[in-house]
RNA sequence: GGGAGCGUGCCGGAAUUGGUAGACGGACUCGACUCAAAAUCGAGCGCCCUCGGGCAUGUGGGUUCGAGUCCCACCGCUCCCACCA
């Protein structure tokens, strides 16, 4: 038998998962007394396996929910599977099995590991994005997009993924131009895409931002860095056509410094750009050509290092300036992209660095025409000046400052038609068609008569074929099913076929979120009533790195839906944690640069490489199989327990920073809980137990509503559900009621604002180290107080081992989960328990602590500086001398200045 | 180059937002229990010291009765963007 002073996590936590399902404990009330509250983690991928990112991602969020429901809140805390993507069709292609099956199989695996974890999912709400009653109307809502004009076909440019095989949007291709899932560098292909026009809410994504105030900082920065928007002017040079060839309309610009006008030297176009073949004149050609081959034979990344030598060639034509009406040479450059502004520059080495290096490379003349204020034109510039300044050599507009000067100039160009003021964006439209098999086939037939069709909406989902050869190569396995491609026009019945190509799966992840609204509706992807009721989502938790992709996708969505009328709330996400990774500890032969498992490493304190007998260097990475430093969240569970690993992942660092893993930790982590279950155990053993519960007095929502003021202060009196204060006694009764209700507002101060879980915790162990002394000593009503403030507080994060002690100290009559600890009321604190005679006062002696003196906890200033005056530090160390100053902080200290 | 953030014991990290720096935990040391080990319990744990104290929150300055917290400069680290006109 084991021994019942011992805490077996393994023996309790299957029950009590189980128990709490027959319950429906985690059911979502969808109607009901108490606020909708809705928290949310970002869906994973179903790899088929947990990582401890996952665990971390999805106990943030089951604590803060798990807090809501005892706080009275009607709580939506769903789960589902970002399912359709690459590593199921890479499955299929390796080992022959069906995407579809992989990814089941890959699901039931990772949602029994998730259910071990003692998650508080509503798993009655569940989706899988690659299921057809889902993806139905991710195609509905493609075509609500190509119906708004949102959603549209190009050939452009784009991002070409050689391992992947597919084309990316331009989020999904980092800083060194690689793949963000393959790691391969994306080459550059001209193809006919389908894009979503996110630019066209390009204003409303940057102009929300700062109203996100519940997200971080930096991610906002990191979304209006992504869009990229400048204020500038476009302006139009004419061009002087080359000899009696017809007139060619003129050049646009785009420029964020039109008061530098006058400085245009030359004018620059993209290699790219369209107008440059008439623009050569046949004496270039042949440089031209040359020109143009070099570049397209440069990968992107080459052509955009900052510190390579700008290269170019000139055309042959000139074209005019338009504020003076000089006649200045056309070039082209690799220095110039052509898909960002109009593809073309124009050139003002003065005042622009890149134009600086690439006149003078060039021979192009410099013509300053903005100085420091009160400074004079150089004769020989050293490099651009791209401050402000005071304009010169610059027509009517010399003298002006160089910001009056950009109004005055764009003004100008509007009046007399060679310009006007411009907004430009680095955000391009966010390519989304895909050429592979598993993800959404996007609902649209291409007919020789009738052009681009949408599949009727009775007609969707347009299903994914189930048999399908898997080559991995070139386009999409749809595009060899003969008799899924071809089909009669839904418009004119005649031949038509279908698209091959599938939905970028950030399609399917933009709008899961609303579906957990609505989860079985079948007559929309969600009904208004029921997404306005769940959205916002009050807290979303994830990672970092969909700080720009899915976050701004979604966003979008959300802004396009609302304009539809589909939704009516301009954000989907109220607040945002993002949470840190986390880091296995590493080790490396710095020598050889080669892993060493932790398993091979003997002694931790002198790691040693077993081959070599070098000393190994210690790092906390990011887990990956390369470097031999994952740990399986599965044996972390069977071997301390779900509970263990909610609460030291929680503890040992705040959410939002990295967490490095360590075994030793894990252990101090099991520890405490131990000591909590050894103190019930030895309460238990002196008789000590708890009445139970009122059930009416229990049951979320079903209680008094949760009132304004209980939810926005914690020091409240005691409401319904709380023990009436009982009347200590003894100086360790108000002792350990100060710790019990100190330790209520503290985690409750903790779990406000923001989410510190980490110094909750400790709150918990402060709380319980105060119990181990003091429990003993103390009345029965105020021990009994303690103990049940003390599992309250305690089954968030560890619901199995409080709920446990909680049935064992007899609190629940468990009949139809009424006396589950799940169903209790958040503790109040109670605010007279706090109240002090007497504190004490710190005394300082010009800004230095001396020593403290105990004083009523009541004393006015004039009491305090009588007290602190007459104290035996102040003699000791004023010598005798009265104070100059003496500053009092009633409460606080007294601070004495000779 | 532009932007955001960070720097506190051996380590992870606290510090009511200007009021006793180092909460809580880990590691470590000593002690109790034990034949022994583990577990558990108790004590210690920033640096220096002549035991009165002195010095300490990356460095240097400033504001203040009082600065980890505010201001200026510098050093170092992390992340994002970057030939974006």
């Amino acid at each position: 038998m084991s021994d019942p002073s011992r805490y077996l996590p393994q023996a309790i936590e299957e029950r009590w998962q189980r128990r709490w399902r027959e319950l429906d404990l985690d059911d979502t009330p969808d109607t009901g007394e108490g606020q909708p509250c809705y928290a949310l983690s970002m869906f994973p991928y179903p790899s088929g396996s947990l990582h401890m990112g996952h665990v971390r991602n999805y106990v943030i969020t089951d604590v803060y929910a798990r807090v809501q429901r005892m706080r009275g809140r009607r709580v939506l805390h769903p789960m589902g599977w970002d399912a359709f993507g690459l590593p199921a069709e890479n499955a299929a292609i390796e080992r022959g099995v069906n995407p579809a099956d992989w990814t089941e199989q890959n699901i039931a695996q990772m949602r029994g590991q998730l259910q071990r974890l003692g998650l508080s999912i509503d798993w009655s709400r569940e989706i899988a994005t690659c299921h057809p009653d889902y993806y139905r109307w991710t195609q509905w809502l493609f075509l609500q997009f190509l119906d708004a004009g949102l959603a549209y076909q190009k050939e452009a440019s784009v991002n070409w993924d050689p391992i992947d095989q597919t084309v990316l949007a331009n989020e999904q291709v980092d800083g060194e131009g690689r793949s963000w899932r393959s790691g391969a560098k994306v080459e550059k292909r001209l193809l006919r895409q389908w894009f979503l026009r996110i630019t066209a809410y390009a204003d409303a994504l940057v102009d929300d931002l700062p109203a996100l105030t519940g997200w971080p900082e930096r991610v906002r920065t990191m979304q209006a860095n992504w869009i990229g928007r400048s204020e500038g002017a476009e302006l139009r040079f004419a061009v002087v056509a080359p000899g009696g060839s017809a007139p060619i309309d003129p050049i646009c610009v785009f420029t964020t410094r039109p008061d530098t006008i006058y400085g245009a030297t030359y004018l620059v176009l993209a290699p790219e750009h369209p107008l440059v073949d008439r623009l050569t004149t046949p004496e270039q050609a042949l440089a031209v050509a040359a020109f143009r081959d070099l570049v397209s034979g440069q990968s992107e990344q080459d052509r955009t290092a900052e510190d390579r030598p700008k290269r170019g060639v000139p055309l042959g034509s000139q074209v005019i300036n338009p504020a003076s009406g000089a006649e200045i040479p056309l070039w082209i450059a690799d220095y110039v992209l052509a898909d960002y502004g109009t593809g073309a520059v124009m050139g003002v080495p003065a005042h622009d660095q890149r134009d600086f290096l690439f006149a003078r490379r060039h021979e192009l003349p410099i013509r300053q025409v903005i100085i420091p204020e009160g400074s004079e034109a150089d004769t020989y510039l050293g490099e651009a000046w791209t401050q402000e300044g005071v304009l010169i050599e610059s027509g009517p507009f010399t003298g002006l400052s160089a910001s009056e000067a950009r109004q005055a100039i764009t003004d100008a160009a509007t009046r007399e038609g060679w310009g006007q003021s411009r907004r430009q964006y680095r955000l391009r439209d966010w390519l989304i068609s895909r050429q592979r098999y598993w993800g959404c086939p996007i609902p649209v037939v291409h007919c020789p008569s009738c052009g681009v069709v949408p599949v009727p909406a009775d007609q969707l989902p347009v299903e994914l074929p189930r048999d399908v050869a898997f080559s991995g190569k070139g386009a999409s396995p749809l595009a060899q099913l003969e008799d899924w491609v071809n089909v009669p026009c839904p418009s004119c019945q005649g031949p038509a076929r279908r698209e091959t190509d599938t939905m970028d799966t950030f399609m399917c992840s933009s709008w899961y979120y609303l579906r957990y609204s609505d989860p079985l509706c079948d007559s929309l992807p969600f009904r208004r009533e029921a997404v306005d009721q769940w959205l916002p989502v009050d807290q979303y938790v994830g990672g970092i790195e969909h700080a720009i992709l899915h976050l701004l996708y979604s966003r979008f969505f959300t802004k396009v839906l609302r304009d539809r009328g589909l939704l009516g709330f301009d954000e989907p996400f109220e607040r945002l944690l993002t949470q840190g990774m986390v880091q296995g500890i590493t080790y490396r032969n710095p020598h050889s640069g080669r892993y060493v498992a932790p398993a091979d490493v003997s002694d931790p304190a002198d790691p040693r490489d077993p081959q070599t007998g070098e000393r190994l260097e210690v790092t906390y990475d990011k887990m990956s199989k390369s470097k031999y430093n994952g740990v399986d969240p599965a044996r972390v569970i069977e071997t301390y327990g779900a509970d263990t690993a909610r609460m030291f992942i929680l503890f040992k660092a705040p959410p939002e920073k990295d967490l490095e893993w360590d075994d030793a930790d894990v252990e101090g982590q099991f520890r405490f809980l131990q000591r909590i279950w050894r103190l019930v155990d030895s309460c238990l053993q002196r008789g000590l137990t708890l009445a139970p519960v009122a059930p009416e007095a229990a049951a979320p929502g079903a209680a008094a509503p949760q009132s304004a003021a209980a939810d926005a202060s914690a020091v409240v009196p005691a409401a319904s559900g709380a023990t009436p204060a009982p009347s200590p006694a003894s100086e360790t009764d108000r002792e350990l009621r100060r710790a019990v209700h100190g330790a209520i507002t503290a985690v409750q101060a903790d779990l406000e604002g923001n989410l510190q879980f980490n110094t909750a915790i400790s709150e918990l162990m402060k709380l319980s180290n105060a119990m181990a002394t003091a429990l003993e000593q103390a009345s029965p009503e105020v021990a009994r107080e303690a103990l049940r403030t003390l599992l309250l507080l305690l089954a968030p994060f560890a619901p199995h081992l409080a709920e446990e002690l909680w049935q064992k100290l007899g609190a629940g009559a468990d009949a139809g989960g009424e006396g589950s600890i799940h169903r209790q009321r958040w503790p109040v604190a109670d605010p007279t328990a706090l109240v002090r005679d007497t504190i004490p006062l710190v005394i300082q002696v010009k800004g230095k602590v001396r020593g403290s003196l105990d004083v009523p906890a009541d004393a006015d200033s004039a009491t305090l500086e009588r007290l602190a005056l007459a104290s035996d530090i102040a003699l000791k160390w004023l010598e005798g001398q009265p104070p100059r100053r003496v500053i009092v902080v009633p409460g606080k200290l007294v601070n004495l200045v000779p």
